[in-house]
DNA sequence: TATGAATGAGAATTCATTCAT
DNA sequence: GATGAATGAATTCTCATTCAT
């Protein structure tokens, strides 16, 4: 059901995307994707929480015995370019078609994204407290250098056809990143 | 006109925005709306080609004088914060609901804004070639780090009421992205 | 459903007769007219489509029992202005209506209406092989004939108010196109 | 003007052709083609007086001289035929374009065309007379086999590109005609 | 006579959602 | 749980016409 979401979304745009069409793809009647979604906005917020979901709840896991902070930074990137680039259609979908949310959705997407950031953030206090980055970054600001550089990157790739290995750029990108904050 | 579709646009979103709506706000009849933007979507282009545009020349400019990467820089992203600093629906427009737009306008889009990319790119090259910049980084990833950068912090300006200071960011995310790419 | 949009249409005309008319007569509502015709257009085919298929079918029928052209000729006749004299709102659909075809609309007429075309054509010529009518004569002018004869008397009827027995024509009629065509 | 509306009428359809495209083809402004015409049904209207009064005023003349009704009736027919055979974006206009009209033009457009349809009935009515045609035909029936079968024979030759010689076809159509009602 | 900028009415169509079965 | 027929709100765009210049 919610690869079919996914498949369709991702293919003709969240507006393009009727759910009588997503209903077909699963092969189901119009009226049973209201028996699995609330309506149509919660089907595209199902599509977030379950991909940054699992993402944030991976990466939690490896914090938990992994201890520097640039390794885990690392981990972060990888972590997040290996998820979309495993399904292109995902990422159509959280890079180009989730924008297309009005301001009640957009809170509920920050809500879900927000223990994501919370990540990036806990990364950048670490380096700072061991004396890896630099005291003077505020680290709101580097998170948004972070995820925005991520996010920048991963909707080229998309954009440009996924033709080429989003993983592939994780090392180049946290260079970039880890110069940019730290000593 | 531009101003009324800016601010109608900015506040309600492009699809929540009704073409009558706009007419309202500049005062003048819906049809007339026609005789200055081709369609709705033609609203949302020239909304971004007269902004990204002017922005885009007034760096060109600057750049015919200034010599050092890190100074071009620096005014680059001082340009683009003030010149979305100056009205919040104007940031609300590009920063939230230009990403409505569906595949044709995205090429559209794609258009105005790449000679701004051009121009971030150059720094790039030129602070490489200076000796200023790492030689190993890959001037399009880095593109999108400073892209991507200046992206998520206006958009997290924008949407958190843009209450702060955000042309105030600009030498701690330069500080960064110069961290970033430099020896 | 079909009887409603005859109603409709024949009385306001196919321009001034807005789908949510066609649904209110029907007792629908406007968007399960949609769920009977594709758009508008299809519903002017569509009548065109059962009145003048169930017609070219009864004809059909008839003829693989009968084998004098004159007969024939006065059946085809007979059928057509029954079919149109038992409805005075398919009449002006058919013979006015109708002729607001755009191009594209024009050529689906085209196609319904050209079996019609045949089955006079298949008089005429057997009508020459059997030396009743003139072999000099071009089948295609004299199906024009035919034709025409018949669409300019059912619009004269039609346009008057439909206020004389059109069937009551028939034999008149019939005379003078026999007498145009036979030796 | 005149030349300017039959031209674009005849290629775009009176639906299709804005008056502003009419304006343009005769290098006139928007405006000023309501200073030719009271609106935009007056156009058809008028093309239709013109060409059908001048073929009418010809036809009548011819009639002062001659007195054999089967001459004065190819007559009649070779006339029509020519007037339409030399413009087909005026054949399109009269075939086609003016079957859109709605009930209030019609009428006008019956007025027009209205002597027209007496010098066909004063043609059967003198062959009747004459003793030439059958007393027995109904002259108004008779009229619109006539006609009928010259509109059937314009608008099937238009349809098809206006390839062939229109014209050229007169001799059998007045065979047909002249068998139909004679003695 | 001529212009052309401005008007604003008017209608087809889509599609998320419901609910009786 | 599942269906799918029916709903009806909501909006872009065109273009005949006017009128101040």
């Amino acid at each position: 059901m919610l690869t079919a979401a996914i498949t369709v979304i991702g293919q003709a745009g969240y507006h393009n995307a009727p759910i009588s069409r997503i209903a077909k793809e699963a092969g189901v009647a119009d009226g049973t994707v209201y028996l699995y979604f609330k309506n149509k906005e919660d089907i595209l917020i199902s599509i977030l929480r379950e991909t940054i979901g699992q993402i944030t709840t991976r990466i939690e896991e490896y914090f938990e015995t992994e201890t520097d902070p640039i390794r885990k930074l690392r981990y972060l990137v990888t972590v997040y370019f290996e998820g979309l680039a495993a399904n292109k259609n995902l990422a159509l979908v959280t890079q180009i078609h989730l924008r297309q949310a009005d301001e009640a959705m957009r809170r509920q997407i920050g809500d879900i994204i927000r223990p994501y950031y919370g990540l990036i953030e806990h990364i950048l206090r670490e380096g700072i407290e061991k004396g890896i980055f630099r005291e003077s970054i505020d680290t709101r600001i580097a998170r948004r250098m972070v995820f925005g550089t991520m996010d920048e990157t991963i909707t080229a790739w998309v954009l440009t056809g996924a033709k080429y290995d989003l993983v592939g750029l994780t090392d180049q990108v946290v260079d970039l990143l880890v110069h940019g904050v730290k000593k």
